[in-house]
DNA sequence: TCCTGTTGCTAACGAGCGTTAGCATGTTTA
DNA sequence: TAAACATGCTAACGCTCGTTAGCAACAGGA
């Protein structure tokens, strides 16, 4: 047996993160509920049953896997506090760090924006009002920045559900081994939320 | 019997439509692969085989709401076509013309934009081709706008991306009865697009 | 009046679903 | 060496799935 995490390429990982990292691929190609355990086991090249020693049930995966992802975002939030310049600046760093969190986690945030809805209560409202506090964050920045003259006079919320959704976006089409990075993309699309298109 | 389509209102819908109407509404809702024909029967007050005197399948439902609306966007598309003035014009003319369809059937775009990749072959494919067309009508616009030397030089592709991202949320929060006219939502969209949020 | 179309029912089909029980094997830990 | 854990199996549970067969009632048009 390995040492514990030595190198990325070498982790023997324990059975129960191969079934999420799995789980996280198929719920994000299929949906989660027309992915069945029998799929699952499928491509672990296990039984169905055998699933059920390492996880407790089907929901649990999609519990963590959005959970986890959420946990990410509210982490990347802490970059964005130490911006103290410009309302834009700040709003820049926003988009970078949650364009980053996507990018390096493609099929975990396909899952965390498509499959969310089907979370039980009360796991489904807790991340509902997740959602809502960080979407929260994101208004303030653009009210502040109203308020400082900065930003034109819009409504916040309206401006604040078309931004992050074209940074939602980001997981259809990012390839991690792609030519751009995250930065790239985190800074072409602030640009174009920032400054649009026209010249 | 009624004469066929005299008011909205007082139209007799026949049971295909109304088996339609509220497939799209649970499509939207639970997803295409959790809403089973037995829950489809029930809001109808019916029974599950009852549906089948008036559809062929439950994927032919998710077909004909997936293509219809395909239909929509092509429909619209004919006013993008009619602007000569200038490419920034012309993007905001596609705009309005695609958040029109989206907010004036929001139950039917939300199953368009999520629940497509459960239609199968050799449908999946068409939908994907047409959708590709499309993207390809944004990209010209914001390509030659750049030629034009109207826009900023950009990843076209990648703007299309935000762009289309952005106008595909709008589904999401739209309230057909709220005080935000489709046109109003299309134009502070493509005012974004096209001029940022900075002053 | 007969025909055709619309609408709906009951009963049932084979298949697949998530999950549990109970058991076996090998590996690590004490 | 013994206990504990990790990993996997077969068999099966109760349930739901989409769909079909066959039949019945009623409407509108010929």
């Amino acid at each position: 047996m390995f040492i514990f995490v030595r190198m990325h390429s070498t982790v023997k990982k324990s059975r129960k993160v191969q079934i999420e990292e799995k789980a996280t691929t198929l719920f994000r190609e299929k949906g989660y509920a027309a992915t069945s355990m029998r799929d699952l086991a499928q491509v672990l090249g296990i039984e169905a049953a055998s699933l059920y020693s390492h996880i407790k049930s089907k929901e649990e995966l999609l519990q963590k896997i959005c959970f986890r992802m959420a946990d990410r975002f509210f982490d990347a939030w802490k970059e964005v506090e130490t911006e103290q310049n410009s309302y834009a600046a700040k709003m820049q760093k926003a988009a970078i760090a949650y364009v980053q969190v996507i990018t390096q986690n493609t099929d975990a945030s396909a899952v965390f924006f498509n499959e969310w809805r089907h979370l039980s209560e009360p796991h489904l409202s807790k991340f509902l009002s997740m959602r809502n506090d960080y979407e929260g964050r994101f208004i303030e920045i653009i009210e502040k920045g109203i308020a400082a003259g900065e930003f034109q006079q819009v409504d916040s919320k309206f401006m604040m559900l078309a931004i992050l959704s074209s940074l939602n976006w980001t997981h259809n089409w990012y390839k991690p081994n792609g030519k751009l990075s995250p930065e790239d993309v985190a800074n072409k699309l602030s640009n174009l939320i920032l400054n649009g298109l026209k010249k």
